[in-house]
DNA sequence: CATGAATGAGTATTCATTCAT
DNA sequence: AATGAATGAATACTCATTCAT
């Protein structure tokens, strides 16, 4: 039985360094430049053991996308401590544009979703996996900030689900599309609170609504 | 001089060929899929012809590309015509919201997105042309309305660029995101007037933003 | 020595385990087509097992040809009743003839034979040890009949070696050639009766001779 | 046109020395030990010019047993001419036996068949029209040669369709089986003539009938 | 100047065989 | 003594690009 824990273990091994060639090669080249021969020898490995551990280029694929999204739960405490010690309301939703923003800025992200938009009509599965998983994961993440704020009266009642989308829509507009072509983007302090300004602007109190205010106006 | 203007002629001809049937190959089965054989007898030239007019593949992809950004500027005469005639103001935003909307849905403009983002690591002046180019275009478009609307005192003075940029964020993430992973995409009336309510309650005067409420306001 | 004898058995189950499972897979794909891991996982032991009994995939090929010849030979008992008792000359030949045609139409022989056709350039001693067996082995069951008929006087004195390697090579036309070649073939009564007329009018006596006529003659 | 013509010429100079080449490692080494690569670098092209005459390796296959049985047509003209001028009817049987001999102890012929019988499972239809012309092939041969010994009562009438095949059956048990499994075989007159004599028992006249006798016969 | 035939360097995948445990 | 993981060499097939005519 030691024998085979033995084999389990260097197995595992294998097939992490595998998945770690697989996806440093596929994310720097894309899928269709990408070698099985290549990866293996990268992995250290031949292409006939690639293979046993992935039995076609597709599945390895896959499997390279989906260690991407084993993320670990992040701790989200640092949010509850916050709002029940009466935290300002504002840093919280700052916060939660900026975790997001920190989770797709991320040039690994970035050039997974490349592949993916790339092979649509060879994987649509794939893509349609990959857009639901991480559409939800991001909205998911945002609705439970603002419902939070919603909660404590620092956002008026709405449709938060249809809200989370249109603050995900203005991060992405604005740190994701441009890194998707190619561009390097920053998180712009004046347009994160320009996001920030629009949505308490329809979704705020009458008293987070009042703090930021267009520099017209007096 | 008359035989090279025949020939010129006949060398036009056969490159808007081929640019076309290139466009409709790639568009159809993206980059690499995309064979120059096939393109070449689609065309109804010889490979060797191909490679006179265009030097490699992926010079004739950039070419493709540029083509589909030669669109003629189309007239915009209802919105001047509209704006003069004290037209509702509303109505214009979503005209041009709606008019963006139509232009992102196109299938073909996805696919050529789709391409362009999986070729960005291959050709990354191209991408960040039509980065540029795409982008400047619909924000363009949208702020063209916009200052408009500022002009007429529909909207109070801002940044419209940025307004712009923040718009074509929510709208994007409602049209464009789910179709360049393959998902159909439809407009949805409530949300794009959600989206106007989002823009006119950061951005409207006292007149326009009052008019969409959320729910639970009386 | 239990201990050995314990071993030697185990080993025996397991190298028939293996001739069994190589037997039935060489015999439904083929040679070329079979890989040995199939065959070691049908046999249910490990790659290397297999080739500590079998050095290679020939070896094992030949193995397993061999174990098809290894068959029990049968009784032909029938046979020394029947002519003691004076049955029938006809009745005698038309059965060793359809016991031949039982034999070469066994789809797992003609499987086999095919293998070993295919084999020659491979396997050039097997292939003419097989033919040795097996044609010595048709021939020498018809002979055993023809010299029977002899010495009873219903067939002349003659070089029966000969005459049963021209009676099996008419069934053989009827039934193996096309079998060979992938086409279901049945014994036609006709045609055996046709086989047996031409075979007694050669060899037959005077009696024997006249029984089946040619339709024209009276 | 001549350009047309010269590139034509060209092209079938290539397809011939392809084919040659193909024809030659098949029947050397069989089907799938047969490498495109080395039928390509024996035919002196590379493998994507042979891809581009010959789409796949059946096909190829398919193409090479085409040409072995595009046979000249051989004048039989020896034929007509003995049966007029009243020639030895024994004489007249004895060549087309040793026609169908020649032809089938052709070791090319030996080779091709071993190859289709051994992909009988992957190309049945191949190895169905194989049979269906090589045998047809043959039997019409003979029975030309029947029917007109029939027309001039050296043979009795009778279903010669039959007889040939008996005949061809003979014939093949002693040159085409042995060689199959790789033996030399020669033709030897005393069985020619046994097998002459055994048709001619059946079927002959009278007078054709007496003339070759058993050893024991007075 | 246009052609289409030709190519060489690649592609993913397989398999008989061996080796560390 | 038995395992199953590992391998290297091979396989059929493709494609962007070039060259003789």
């Amino acid at each position: 039985m030691d024998l085979q824990t033995y084999r389990r273990s260097i197995a595992e091994l294998k097939q992490n360094s595998i998945l770690a060639s697989a996806r440093e090669i596929f994310l720097a080249r894309g899928y269709s430049r990408s070698g099985m021969a290549d990866i293996a020898r990268q992995a250290d490995v031949s292409t006939a053991t690639l293979y046993k551990h992935f039995p076609s280029k597709e599945n390895l694929f896959q499997a390279v996308v989906n260690t991407c999204y084993e993320t670990p739960p992040q701790a989200d405490s640092a949010l509850h401590a916050g709002i029940s010690g009466g935290a300002d309301p504002h840093g919280l939703l700052q916060q939660a544009i900026e975790a997001c923003i920190g989770h797709e800025a991320d040039p690994a992200h970035t050039a997974l979703q490349r592949m993916v938009i790339a092979e649509v009509q060879t994987a649509p599965q794939l893509a349609y996996d990959i857009y639901a998983n991480d559409s939800q994961y991001r909205v998911e993440h945002l609705k439970k900030t603002i419902d939070e704020l919603v909660a404590h009266n620092h956002l008026r009642p709405h449709d938060t689900e249809l809200s989370s989308r249109l603050l995900l829509g203005m991060i992405r507009e604005m740190m994701v599309w441009p890194q998707l072509f190619g561009l390097e983007a920053a998180a712009d302090p004046e347009e994160v609170g320009e996001i920030l300004s629009a949505f308490t602007a329809r979704y705020g109190t009458a008293t987070t609504r009042a703090i930021p205010s267009l520099p017209d106006e007096a």
